[in-house]
DNA sequence: TAGACAAGCGGACTTTGGTCCGCTTATGCT
DNA sequence: AGCATAAGCGGACCAAAGTCCGCTTGTCTA
């Protein structure tokens, strides 16, 4: 009877044991090939190769190259978006917007300068890949609230997130363009973009 | 003599006939299969094939995909970027840098509105291809002049133009956003980035 | 006009992401 | 335990971008 009751609240109502296996089997195949050749290592073949599994599970897994990587990535992410929702402010709820959004992207782009290479995978893998990502939907909404008196949150909650777009940001490395200059300007346009005084 | 001092002067010292003669026939047969068949009709064999050349006659005429289809849209954003320099204002000099950045805004939409798939081509052939498309380079040295009193307004360009991504746009049409309202959006965010005194 | 030479050409080949479909197997029910 | 069934599996197959290299041809000079 709860057990029933438990069934119907999950989403995904049951993952076979096998299937879970190969999950885990291919992300962790996933995770020694680009600790051993980086990025470019990381082919779908060669991961189902290292993984034992055929090329079909993969995809059936992780729907495609971008989630194969998004999953890889989601451990790290889930530790910042903890971080948002449960963590001490300024990055936590308590302080004003302004304060919250810098210490966002603050976080953010330390977590991008650690995992640059992987996140620019994850999203240019296929096109608007990026907008898919579970990650960029949690930050979406989370930035929206925090410009909530705005009068279009959610255009301007994208335009933000767009600071934080990987091949933007490996474009200014390219160029030059350190994290430290990166992060007085995102700062300063968070500065002009996000009102002091919401605080939800 | 005259001769000589003219060719010194061009970048590319000189373009064979059967070169350009390839060149054209390119993207005639580009522009006709895109009227056609839309972008999904785009692809390189298929180019070629319509030109009537070889597959590495496209690539060695423009590089890559990207290239291909950034001289496609070469000539309508030409347009506008006279209209920049040589205009009248607001596009053009003479207003202050404010007004003449949302008009520019304004002018992008709706050659973006025109173009998006094919924008959102040039932009996602190959990742980060955005950032090194002429136009790009020159929308951002246009931006960063209307900005120059600002802190850093190199980054800030880059931080107005992510507004204008085309896989951006294309997402938020697909979210149910319609242009009026993008347009909306990133004219207040103009507002909020760009100071309203300079005016170079 | 002839000859040398760089630029150009073409299409077979490689790489890689993604699809498809017939076979296998875990699971839940009786 | 035995069975029905749907989920899962694998790898052959496909599409499309991009590379390579031996052959061709325009162009410049003598």
């Amino acid at each position: 009877m709860n057990d029933e009751l438990l069934q119907v609240l999950r989403r995904a109502p049951q993952e076979r044991a096998d299937a879970a296996r190969n999950r885990s089997r291919v992300l962790e195949a996933a995770d020694r090939l680009f600790a051993e050749g980086g990025v470019a290592a990381l082919t779908v073949d060669a991961v189902a190769q290292e993984a034992g599994v055929g090329k079909g599970t993969v995809f059936r897994r992780f729907g495609d190259k971008s989630g194969l990587v998004s999953a890889l990535l989601d451990q790290r992410e889930r530790e910042l978006q903890e971080a948002v929702v449960f963590g001490a402010p300024p990055l936590g709820p308590g302080a004003p917007a302004r304060e919250r959004a810098r210490a966002f992207f603050d976080a953010y782009l330390t977590y991008l300068a650690d995992h640059l290479d992987l996140v620019g995978l994850s999203e240019t893998a296929s096109p608007g890949a990026r907008f898919r990502v579970g990650a960029y939907v949690f930050w979406h909404r989370h930035l929206a609230l925090l410009c909530a008196d705005r009068p279009d949150p959610d255009h301007l909650a994208h335009v933000l997130l767009g600071m934080a777009a990987a091949d933007l940001n490996t474009e200014l490395l390219a160029q030059g363009v350190g994290w430290d200059r990166i992060r007085a300007g995102v700062a300063s346009a968070v500065d002009a973009l996000v009102d002091p005084s919401c605080s939800p």
